[in-house]
DNA sequence: ATTTTGACTAAATGAACATTTTGGTCATTT
DNA sequence: AAATGACCAAAATGTTCATTTAGTCAAAAT
């Protein structure tokens, strides 16, 4: 790839993760990239494009990151858990979806919100991914894969997230046993 | 209680539902009950305290009909079911409610927000009593009462609202399957 | 020839100001 | 003693206008 376009994109990350998105200018991401603004719209046709491109690579990011968690001696409940235990610890921890998320929340910036939820439709996805494989296997009993993987997803994004903004944070420890007596004891045969 | 509050509650009701908290008037709620602007302030501190003692009655009328929902001779499950469905039911239907909900989405009103929240919480407050009537009465195994109330609720939001949002709804039916499937084969003992 | 650039433009934004609306009060009426 | 609506301060809304910014393109650099 282009050292230019690579560096284009560490630039706007590093504007987005630090201005937020609405509040970083292409002037900004050019200069920051050491390039002419013209440069970045030879290898982006927008600024919601260059967004895009960079919430992709995090995307893969995670996915790679999950797919390291899981260790393929372990069981289904204890994988899929790992995994998503992944997937929300680096939502809690990068700095860039901190941000667009705090920018969704406070401000409501149209094309983060919908790059956010991209992220989260992925995120499905990778899981239900994992259950269809655990089907298939016959590791855990026939369900709907994507209601099964949009429960679990909505069940992490409660105690991960919504539990704290009324009550003392939960530890991942915790985490983990409540869903495991909550969600999966009713899957596993 | 005075004749005159009741017609402001009503008047102050039809318009909210009819128009929104916000483009709902003072004028226009002391026309609409037949009543000087000045007599609204003898019941009642602010539009805000008008607002909340509306959806008080409101939180009361919901635990009615949730109440009126459970039957002695079911099971737990089946009660806890029968009364979350009544919630979101009404959540549905109410024109108040939906108006209400509508408003905190689109223009996020401040003092709509805290009230709608406050239902919320009313609601997990409300299902939790139950579950711990039902630990009382050694129906389930011991848990935290606030825990499992509050992932019930997050799991009847997801269920009947998030998951419209990108797929075909689900049936009260299906809702009440996956319901037991996923949170209550745990619990039981 | 191809890539890179930054001055340029049309549109969006927001600061500053004028105008209107509205929540809440209180002297007067009933 | 209860009810009212004219009144007021403050907030919301509309308007204007200068500034900013996403995106373009003719020219410069390679």
């Amino acid at each position: 790839m282009s050292e230019k376009r690579k560096q284009i994109i560490e630039a706007a990350a590093k504007s987005f993760s630090l201005f937020g998105y609405k509040a970083t200018t292409m002037d900004q991401v050019a200069k920051m990239a050491n390039v002419g603004k013209g440069t970045i719209y030879t290898f982006f046709k927008s600024k919601e494009e260059l967004l895009e491109e960079i919430v992709s690579s995090i995307i893969s990011e995670i996915k790679r990151e999950a797919d390291v968690a899981i260790d393929q001696r372990l069981s289904f409940n204890e994988n899929v858990q790992r995994a998503l235990q992944r997937i929300f610890t680096f939502r809690k921890e990068h700095e860039l979806t901190i941000k667009l998320l705090q920018e969704v929340r406070d401000i409501g910036t149209p094309a983060v919100r919908d790059v956010m939820k991209r992220l989260d439709r992925e995120m499905i996805a990778y899981v239900r991914e994992k259950i269809e494989e655990a089907m298939t296997k016959g590791e855990i009993r026939s369900c709907d894969a994507e209601l099964t993987a949009f429960l679990m997803f909505k069940m992490y994004i409660a105690l991960n997230v919504d539990w704290e903004k009324e009550h003392e944070p939960l530890s991942q420890q915790k985490i983990a046993e409540l869903f495991h007596l909550y969600l999966l004891k009713g899957l596993s045969r």
